[in-house]
RNA sequence: GCCUGGGUGGCGGAACUGGUAGACGCAAGGGACUUAAAAUCCCUCGGAGAUAAUCUCUGUACGAGUUCAAUUCUCGUCCCAGGUACCA
């Protein structure tokens, strides 16, 4: 008998086999309830890190367990493969970005193949492909017909010296990554797609997705950000125009004491023209044009704002108020502009003082008066209307109905529903993605490529630092083109590439059918697999990933192409696994093992020895590089117990600091049960296993393990099936081997026998999704034929699940203080006169009478003594 | 800033709809086996204090509250992570 598990002859037999007997190939079979399980696909980085590992083996748990519960089970794998990391890897490595991506998706194919993923690697598709990406080339002609993709112009960050645009994440500090210089704002003609005509739909089927995590659908809800109220005019003074905003608190109409319009609001120009503050409002918006337009960089600069020397006409009080143009007004929300209130709004308060403006309060909390020149914040709440003429006295919340009924009147406003959620911008200016089909021709404008002309092949010629913006432009024979509708020689191609997460909005189709050549899709094909009933990826992905692809879907619904509307039926948020960065003051950031610790305990960078700063402990990613890769652990331990231990590590939703300290005890736990099953090979090669009821056992300890068995399978099934908590699953394995590991295999009866017969075939089949290689190998062993995903996954009895005695925990005053056991099924009363009869018990209470007792029986038995 | 999570021994984590805090592991210490080592097996292991076995107090980021009973529910504070629309 071999000592130790040996996972270097193990797996590398049963990968050939499973890969021979095509054990994960599927196709559409009616007579079988389908299940798809997919895991978010990567992109091909270079190597898989920990994270993935973390991910891909959690799929491929419930994707086994599913299969043994007799579902066809559909387990693809592909590639988000177009995407920046390339360009910048191409320009560092002096490489094309395809050679590259197909280099990373070769090692790293091979890499998810040695961790024994049951993938059907027939159907693995790249986005990079021009069979993939004509597909959605196509989409996006469809959409520019029906009106859900347009045009318009919108800012890039660009930096000057290098003439490019910059993604958010190659801008540092408002500087440019690679040149350091200052950053700027460019505006571009870009193609959107109109996610916000869907925007009421997302948002009300948020709540009607039980598959998926609350804390996901309510990120989403938030994103889309519904807000009722209403849109007021404002007359410009002197003129016969309006400036209309979007208020959530018309209450507060009377409190506006001055307006803030967006820098990029068409009127901000026009007002100020001719005003002596000209020059200064262009200077502001020229200044603001420089500052970053993420979210997150905004909130870097301090509020701000100039006076652009025109007035509007509160239509409430009919007076006259300054028109403001300020930094933190966006343009893509409501109006582009803002009516404040300062009394009622904190931002609103602290650009009145700063600015002198005046502060007008209209809704005073109740039992409290507010003084405007002594108040040290804005009152945001509700309360009782003030200095708002008629509606003086009124319930500020009743009040927003009345008043803007009063305002619509008066034609000066109108209830209305805004969201947050903008458009998708997808046009990128880069290189490595799919074309744009489209053409712009001078006579006929905006041209779609004819359909017969797809797909739009990128061409391979990379101009990476070409200056100017899109790489593609610089090349005159793709560039310049006929016009498909008039035949002019010099129309131009769209030179722009689509945001990559247009391709993960619909992989998931593909997959069904990933050679089909006559449409995104085989419609009988989607019609049996799709939607998606488990999906499992990173919790980084709550919104925009997934808003996108459920987008998607309403735009295929739409356009007749399938007939449902949600993606993912189930989702399964894994948390992410993190790791400390570390930078080295030449080199940047470093990979793990670029840096050493010296001998007196300091950190230093392999290449020049400079002392490393350790950074925060974030997500892994290859920018960062804090990434560790599996191969170390594949190589010294096997893909069993790499899989094993990813998973007890932590449950999936759970953030993970990475750490290999631990990976020993799963190695232990492996062998523990190899010796254990070897040991017992011989003894029970004639022993059926155990069947009936635990009652049909004659003596206590096969009882005991049998019952325990018992609760294993219960257990490893719930946490599979229900909560995904494999980590606890592993632990009742655990303890069932510990209480096997107990057994005097000397003293062993017949009877004894089929029961440890019955608990190590079980053993085996519960760890199978979680340990393939190793539980096919025992299963061969213990005499069974075929592959263990052949075999049904094991039921347990619902008779045999509890033994004949409870546990009583009793307390005093909620404080534990003593325990006995008796007979399961005893009345509340006799558990109560034991409790108060036992000698600790009466000790702790003295001559104390107990005020109440209180008597529990659900899964514990308890008594609680308040004295 | 905003939205969403998270915080439990030296470490990873467990505790199902409030009911024995620390399952299962790691690390550490002690012991057995061995010529020795590895492997394996057994014991101890939140903190403080008293003890012959055993017992008492205290403890789930911090501070309040609700309850017979709070890691779990409510309010407030701090810290960490993810997202923040061109990283994927």
């Amino acid at each position: 008998m071999e000592e130790r598990y040996q996972p270097e002859l193990v797996e590398p037999k049963w990968q050939a086999y499973w890969k021979e007997n095509h054990v994960f190939k599927v196709t559409e079979d009616p007579s079988k309830e389908k299940y798809y399980l997919l895991e978010m696909f990567p992109y091909p980085s270079g190597k898989i890190h920990i994270g993935h590992v973390r991910n891909y083996t959690i799929g491929d748990v419930v994707v086994r367990y599913k299969r043994m519960k007799g579902f066809n089970v559909l387990h693809p794998m592909g590639w988000d493969a177009f995407g920046m990391p390339a360009e910048n890897a191409a320009i560092d490595n002096n490489t094309h970005p395809a050679a590259w991506t197909y280099d990373n998706i070769s090692a790293m194919r091979v890499q998810l193949k040695k961790m024994g993923f049951s993938y059907d690697w027939d159907r693995e598709i790249a986005t990079c492909r021009p069979e993939y990406y004509k597909w959605e080339q196509w989409l996006f002609l469809k959409m520019l017909e029906k009106g859900m993709a347009y045009r318009k112009e919108s800012y890039v960050n660009w930096c000057e010296k290098c003439q490019t645009v910059l993604a958010n994440e190659q801008v540092e500090q408002d500087k440019c990554w690679r040149c350091s210089q200052t950053v700027q704002q460019k505006k571009l003609w870009q193609w959107f797609f109109k996610i916000t005509d869907y925007a009421q739909d997302l948002l009300v089927h948020c709540d009607q997705l039980p598959g998926w995590p609350d804390k996901v659908t309510v990120m989403q809800k938030n994103w889309i950000g519904r807000s009722v109220g209403s849109e007021l005019k404002f007359k410009i003074d002197g003129r016969n125009e309006d400036i209309v905003v979007f208020t959530t608190r018309p209450d507060t109409v009377f409190g506006a004491t001055f307006m803030c319009l967006a820098p990029e609001h068409p009127l901000v120009e026009s007002l100020s023209k001719g005003n002596k503050q000209q020059d200064e409002v262009a200077a502001f918006v020229q200044k603001v044009s420089r500052q970053e337009r993420s979210a997150e960089g905004l909130e870097k600069y301090e509020k701000e704002g100039v006076f652009t020397g025109a007035y509007c006409i509160n239509p409430a009080t009919e007076q006259k108020i300054p028109v403001y143009t300020a930094n933190f007004v966006l343009m893509e929300y409501g109006t582009g502009a803002i009516m404040s209130v300062p009394a009622g709004d904190q931002r609103d308060f602290d650009f009145a003082r700063k600015y002198g403006l005046d502060i007008r309060i209209v809704v005073q909390p109740e039992g409290e008066t507010l003084d405007a020149n002594t108040m040290s914040e804005a009152y945001t709440g509700a309360g009782i209307m003030v200095n708002s003429g008629e509606f003086n006295g009124l319930d500020s919340k009743a009040a927003m109905d009345i008043m803007t009924d009063w305002l619509e009147q008066k034609g000066r406003g109108k209830k209305t529903i805004s969201y947050r959620l903008r458009d998708w911008g997808i046009s990128r200016q880069r290189y490595w993605g799919a074309p744009i089909p489209v053409i712009h021709c001078p006579d006929c404008g905006v041209v779609p490529v004819p359909e017969a002309d797809l797909p739009i092949r990128l061409p391979e010629e990379a101009n990476l630092l070409a200056k100017g913006g899109s790489p593609l432009s610089t090349l005159a024979y793709f560039a310049t083109v006929t016009c498909p509708e008039c035949g002019r020689q010099d129309a131009k191609r769209d030179t722009d590439t689509m945001d990559t997460f247009v391709e993960s909005s619909w992989y998931y189709l593909r997959y069904c059918s990933p050679r089909y050549d006559d449409g995104m899709f085989d419609p009988k094909a989607v019609r049996y697999w799709a939607p998606v009933d488990q999906y499992i990826g990173g919790v980084e992905h709550a919104v925009l990933h997934l808003l996108y692809s459920r987008y998607f879907m309403r735009v295929l619904h739409t356009l007749g192409m399938i007939d449902f509307k949600e993606p993912f039926t189930r989702l399964l948020t894994q948390g992410m696994v993190c790791k400390e960065t570390m930078t080295c003051p030449e080199h940047g950031y470093l990979f793990p093992e670029e840096a050493v610790k010296t001998a007196d305990g300091n950190l230093v960078c392999t290449r020049c020895n400079q002392d490393v700063a350790v950074g925060r402990v974030i997500k892994m990613s290859k920018s960062k590089k804090n990434v560790v890769d599996p191969n170390e652990l594949l190589e010294k331990y096997g893909a069993d117990v790499t899989r094993l231990f990813s998973l007890f590590a932590a449950p999936p939703e759970r953030d993970l600091e990475w750490s290999e300290d631990g990976v020993e005890g799963s190695n232990r736990f492996v062998n523990r049960v190899w010796r254990l099953v070897l040991e017992w090979l011989e003894k029970i090669e004639d022993s059926k296993p155990f069947a009936g009821p635990a009652s049909d056992l004659s003596s206590e300890p096969a009882k005991a393990l049998y019952i325990k068995a018992n609760q294993t399978i219960q257990k490893v099934t719930e946490d599979i099936d229900k909560s995904f908590h494999f980590n606890t699953a592993i632990s009742a394995v655990m303890e069932l081997v510990n209480e096997m590991y107990a057994i005097d295999a000397e003293a062993t009866d017949t009877e004894m026998k089929t029961v440890i017969r019955f608990s190590l075939e079980n053993i085996l089949l519960l760890l199978s999704p979680i340990i393939p290689h190793f539980c096919e190998e025992l299963f061969e062993r213990l005499g069974k034929t075929g592959s263990i995903l052949e075999h049904p996954w094991p039921d347990y009895r619902k008779d045999s699940l509890k033994t004949d005695e409870v546990l009583v925990v009793v307390q005093i005053n909620g404080k534990l203080r003593s325990k006995f056991t008796m007979g399961v099924g005893a009345k509340e009363a006799v558990i109560k006169e034991m409790a108060l009869a036992d000698e600790k018990i009466k000790k702790h209470m003295g001559d104390k009478p107990p005020k109440k007792v209180i008597v529990i029986i659900k899964k514990q038995t308890l008594v609680n003594i308040v004295v």
